[in-house]
DNA sequence: TGCACGCATGAAGAGCTGTTCAGATGGGCC
DNA sequence: GGCCCATCTGAACAGCTCTTCATGCGTGCA
C-alpha cells in the first residue's frame, strides 16, 4: 500500500492525506451529490426527534387530528403543532381541514418505508445502547 | 363524532383534549415503547448529519481508513474522528487497527438497510424542498 | 532512541433545535 | 354579533451539536 502522505495532496484542493487514492476517487463517484445527501440528512433529521418520530409512527395507521396526536405522543398541543408545521414544510405530512379540526396524514411513501423498516427492527432486535461504547 | 372537550380528560392524567378516544388508545397500544423509540430516534439522529451520512455512505462499499474518509467526505480529520467516535459508541461502525492506521466499516445491518433505502430513493425521486412549504 | 505520522481526545465557542408562553386566527354555535 | 374552541404562530430561552484548536497517545522507521 502507498504511504499515507507521499506526493502532493490530491487534485481537488483538499489538504488531507490520502492512503488509497484510487479507492477514494471511486467512492467519491459513487457518492450522491451534495444536494441529495443534504435532503436525505434532513429527512433523517425529521425522524430523529422522539416527539416527531412518535407523531409519524402514530400516523402510520391513518390520519389523526392535532389534539389526538398530542394525546398519543404526550407532547403539548403547541409543540405538536410546531412539529407538524416542520413536517408539513418538508411535505412529509399533509393536512386536511374539517371545520375547526385539522387532520394530518403521512404524505411521503419514502418516509413511510423508512418508518416501517425502523419500527420493524426495533421490535425484533436489541436496542443500540450508547452506554456500552465498546471502543478502547 | 364526539365533541373534542366533553367530559373529563382521559384517565392517564394528560390534560389534552381528545376527539376519538378509542382510536387514541388503539394507536397508543401499537406504539413501540419509549426506550425503543428513543433508540430509533438516536439512529436517525446519527444519520441526520451530512458529514456522518457521507461517512456511512462511503462505508457502504467496504472499509476505509480515517484519512481517506476525511478526504471522501471533505471533513477535517479531527471532525471525522469525532464523528467516527460517535458512530462507534452506537455500534454503527467498528474499527480495525493495522499499525498506525484505523480502518472503519459498517457494523449494523439495520443501519445498512436504512442507508440503502435512503440512497436508492434520493437517486430516483425529486428532493424534498423545505422552501416550497405548501402550507397556507 | 528520537522523530514523524495517523489517530484520538478535551475544551470551547458558534449555531441550531425544541420547548414553553402568550397571543392571534378562523370556524362553528348560541 | 359574540363567544368558545381547535389550531397556528412568534418570541425567547435552555440545552444540545458540530466544528476547530491544541494536545496526547501509540506505532513505525531511521
Amino acid at each position: 500500500m502507498k504511504s499515507c502522505s507521499d506526493g502532493p495532496v490530491s487534485a481537488d484542493g483538499c489538504a488531507a492525506r490520502i492512503v488509497d487514492e484510487d479507492r477514494v476517487l471511486e467512492v467519491r463517484t459513487r457518492m450522491p451529490p451534495d444536494e441529495e445527501l443534504a435532503d436525505t440528512a434532513d429527512v433523517f433529521g425529521l425522524m430523529s426527534d422522539p416527539g416527531r418520530l412518535r407523531i409519524l409512527v402514530a400516523l402510520l395507521d391513518g390520519e389523526l387530528c392535532v389534539c389526538d396526536l398530542a394525546a398519543v405522543t404526550g407532547l403539548s398541543e403547541s409543540a405538536t403543532s410546531h412539529a407538524l408545521r416542520l413536517l408539513r414544510a418538508h411535505r412529509v405530512v399533509t393536512a386536511r381541514r374539517a371545520g375547526r379540526m385539522a387532520y394530518y396524514r403521512l404524505a411521503d411513501a419514502h418516509v413511510r418505508m423508512l418508518l416501517d423498516l425502523a419500527v420493524a427492527h426495533t421490535e425484533h432486535t436489541d436496542a443500540i445502547h450508547p452506554e456500552r461504547t465498546g471502543d478502547h
